[in-house]
DNA sequence: ATAAATTAATTGTTTCAACATATAATGTTC
DNA sequence: GAACATTATATGTTGAAACAATTAATTTAT
């Protein structure tokens, strides 16, 4: 559906509508993934923290400023969203002794578990655009780098 | 600069990095845009709020709910912005004798003042797609209309 | 005309973003 | 090695999103 007819008001350009259009089409699909991650009783910087970790191939420790590094938002509030995964059982949380300042953040079983079961979630990430066909995807990708910069 | 150079980490496929592509422009350009609004004491909800009041040539004044139609965000929680919004002096709010469940929400002189003052964010949403051309803006709204089915 | 259903707005709760500040450990410099 | 700077994390605050639940006014049904 146009954009002009999913909210009521005026754009002053296209551009003016394509900020808007971007904005609104991001918390639409953002919203039916939120739906999906709720029935495992995650949120999205919880769930985003928790594959970060699982993927920590590096053989390093994690620590609250790898996870920051890997998030998509930089600004993002770690130490309070591991706060929460850790009272759920999902995370633990060491001390690390090479430098007493970091904490040494894991996955537990639990968590690993929990993340097996959540399959449908990457499934539906991978469907969210799928009105698009291949070469629009690109061409939508090549659209976003551009304006970037 | 291309997506996969900015965030550290890999996509499964085309359509994994463009949705998240589109998450990251968007959280990219709407942080310009609150920098503005900052300088002026606004949050992003409460703009928009005001915007609309200052919009509304409806004849029919405005309640919560005339409001809320036209966010973006359809769950947003107008009531309480619109709370700080008073506190600031920007908007009045009497109860509708009409309907006395609603509210008459209305903007203030120094609410028009403030958006009088504030024409630079206007302008700076103009421009935060100004790296793609008229053709290009263009098809990235058709794509995203698309994709929202 | 009264009861039931709907609507408009408010209030309460949890989680998070964005920001500032604090605290403790580690590094650096003189 | 003592003073200072930097780094890693934690804590505090305000504003907001996403829900549920509540309250009060109006509409509908019987």
């Amino acid at each position: 559906m146009r954009i002009e007819d999913e909210i009521k008001g005026r754009f002053r350009n296209d551009y003016h509508k394509g900020m808007i259009n971007m904005t609104y089409t991001v918390k639409q699909l953002s919203y039916d993934f939120l739906q999906l991650l709720k029935n495992h009783g995650l949120t999205e910087p919880q769930y985003n923290i928790m594959r970060v970790l699982r993927g920590n191939r590096s053989g390093r420790p994690a620590s609250i400023g790898y996870i920051k590094e890997r998030m998509l938002d930089k600004s993002s509030d770690v130490s309070r969203i591991i706060d929460r995964l850790h009272g759920k059982g999902y995370i633990d949380r060491t001390e690390n002794s090479e430098d007493r300042r970091q904490k040494v953040i894991a996955i537990t079983g639990k968590g690993l578990d929990l993340l097996d079961k959540m399959d449908d979630c990457e499934k539906k990430v991978d469907k969210l655009l799928e009105n698009l066909g291949p070469d629009e995807v690109n061409e939508l990708n090549r659209l976003l780098d551009k304006i970037r910069g």
